[in-house]
DNA sequence: TTGAACCTGTTAATCGATTAACAGGGAGGT
DNA sequence: ACCTCCCTGTTAATCGATTAACAGGTTCAA
């Protein structure tokens, strides 16, 4: 009696067909208004509100929802200037489809056993979704992994062999900051990346192949822009973050031979950099060089040289691509372009 | 043959039940280690990923996501440093917990026909979630109806008859603005309120019944603080966006008598207003008064009068109260604090 | 008068999984 | 020799809904 009242027993309440209740809510016109209102009224007396959404996610397959995983922890998401604009730009097309976005976490952990891992990856396995965009993991990822073998669609930030993708050409971009700082004779270039440690864990021998797929392939790219010859070291200060960039700067200079540039992975971290430079009384541009990537709200009035790209863009097509029946694009590339600033200049004053 | 795998395919093939099946996916241990590898491999061989996660949820009544829903369109939560701390709590709390986190969109359109509000709020009923968190939303707001008719915990942002909440004192806070600007010698006081329409849409004459809830409670509450006899106007620039803020000036200051302070409902919103106090050469604080609301990170260094409160907290709590099973509160308040800056000063120079 | 077409409502199969209850067989204790 | 307990695996009920197919009754035109 005090159970939840559910599609069957306002039904039975009703004395109609199960059947009827559900054209009730979701079809009506097939059904006299005199019924249908009569099946409507005995709902609110019992306090059912609709479909269950378990229920009729199973029956019809659909579950009015994308789900979005992130390099970056979920909790840090929300201060990433990266990630919400992508957000901005995935809600820009889901919201007026009524679409839901689904924020996964998962978390690798550090027990690396099968069975942990399932474990971390649970809020992957159990999301109910139609279609999922994986921002920033590489192919093989285990979260990319998992989702991938879920029979739904999965849009990736890089291209990968017939799978949909929004991506941008990262190799490139990175070839032309490399070919900018060449260009102005910089042979001593320290790159700046995010790992996923937490911020603020400093590490100066990065293991390369542990890097974000976009940060190798940008990495590779710097490396090729430089040409030959040119020394390239790789330090992080943790994930995206303003701080990271910052930590990043003592490492960068007090090792060893001293770098004429520092290229950031991304315009916060290069805003870390800056920031840590100013502390320190180098002059950006003239002293030492520095980019960004991403080209933020930001970097236009902190004269960073960087290399733009449509953010808000990517998400928007990200979410067409699940969401518009319409959209047949399957692979999308994006452009990006090299905006020189003030926070780059020649090598040798 | 081309179907895809279900948990009951697996089993036939392995020729076991489909129990064992899920013993294995779910319940390591329950099954010898021989015939979990045997059903696990037979598996991965038809590309079977793991249980579905709609059927997973019918059956076991969980969904291991929790909802969210806002005051503000979802496309410009994302812009919005209120939400975006509050969501910074929530995912603090949901991250560990292995919960996802569905950001729900409603759009309440302009027919008013109930069929077409069904519409508007299909993702609310659509979405499969174990809790709700409503932020900003008034107790009778249709969406709110909606989730709360669902038989699932919501959490409000008021207090609400023996429902979960997590609120501030919005009347007392309104009361802080309004004694502290009555103790300056301020009697004509205009009021800056976010409300529904798109960023831009200037409401001289806000029709106070339709303001957001808390809105409303400041108000009176900034009315109570005055005292007898001050002339209170309400301007809305549209949402919560600097832009409105900037908006709201011109009517404020042109309309009729002058004010002598600006109370708005938000620090983004006084935000615009000291910016377009400052292009009309205006000094806060000495020709007129500018407060805020929050205390958002900028505030301070902008000299804003504010209420602080904590956002953050305000988000793990609303949280903790969804996931958390050892949480017992039902009904939380939160503390503010006026903090007084250099925006406000005496009304007669 | 005869169908065709339409309106309403029902029957019953199905979506994909979980889990209490049960049962057979060995191990081990007395 | 007998009883109990543990280990593995199965049976079968159930979670809450959707919808193709069908059927009885009207309506209406020819």
């Amino acid at each position: 009696m005090s159970q939840r009242p559910t599609l069957k027993s306002v039904a039975a309440a009703a004395g109609v067909s199960t059947a009827a209740v559900s054209y009730a809510f979701n079809r009506p016109g097939r059904l006299s208004d005199s019924l249908r209102e009569h099946i409507l009224s005995v709902a609110t007396e019992l306090g059912y509100a609709g479909p269950d959404a378990a229920g009729r996610t199973l029956r019809t397959r659909r579950a009015g929802a994308i789900g979005v995983i992130f390099t970056v922890g979920l909790r840090y998401a929300f201060s990433d200037p990266y990630a919400l604009a992508m957000l901005g730009g995935v809600t820009e097309v889901a919201e007026p489809a009524r679409t839901s976005l689904v924020l996964i976490p998962f978390d690798l952990g550090d027990g690396l056993g099968d069975d942990g891992l399932r474990e971390g990856l649970a809020a992957v396995h159990q999301a109910v979704i139609d279609g999922a965009i994986a921002d920033g993991l590489a192919d093989d990822h285990p979260a990319v992994l998992a989702l991938a073998a879920r029979n739904i669609p999965l849009v990736r930030s890089q291209p990968s062999a017939a799978g949909l993708s929004v991506s941008i050409d990262d190799h490139a971009a990175g070839v032309a900051v490399g070919g900018h700082l060449a260009e102005l004779g910089h042979r001593e270039v320290v790159v700046v990346v995010a790992t996923p440690q937490p911020a603020g864990v400093l590490v100066t021998d990065v293991d390369e192949s542990a890097l974000y797929a976009y940060s190798k392939q940008r990495l590779d790219g710097i490396r090729a822009g430089l040409g030959p010859g040119a020394q390239v070291r790789v330090v992080s200060g943790g994930r995206n973050a303003h701080e990271s960039g910052r930590m990043a700067v003592a490492p960068a200079l007090d090792g060893g031979r001293r770098p004429t540039a520092i290229a950031a992975d991304s315009d916060v971290l290069a805003g870390g950099v800056l920031e840590a430079l100013r502390v320190r009384g180098i002059a950006p541009g003239r002293e030492l060089s520095v980019t960004g990537f991403d080209d933020a709200e930001f970097a236009a009035s902190a004269g960073l040289t960087t290399v733009r790209q449509p953010v808000r863009e990517r998400g928007r097509a990200m979410a067409r691509m699940l969401i518009d029946p319409g959209c047949t694009e399957r692979q999308v590339l994006l452009p990006t372009e090299l905006v020189a600033r003030s926070s780059t200049g020649p090598a040798n004053h």
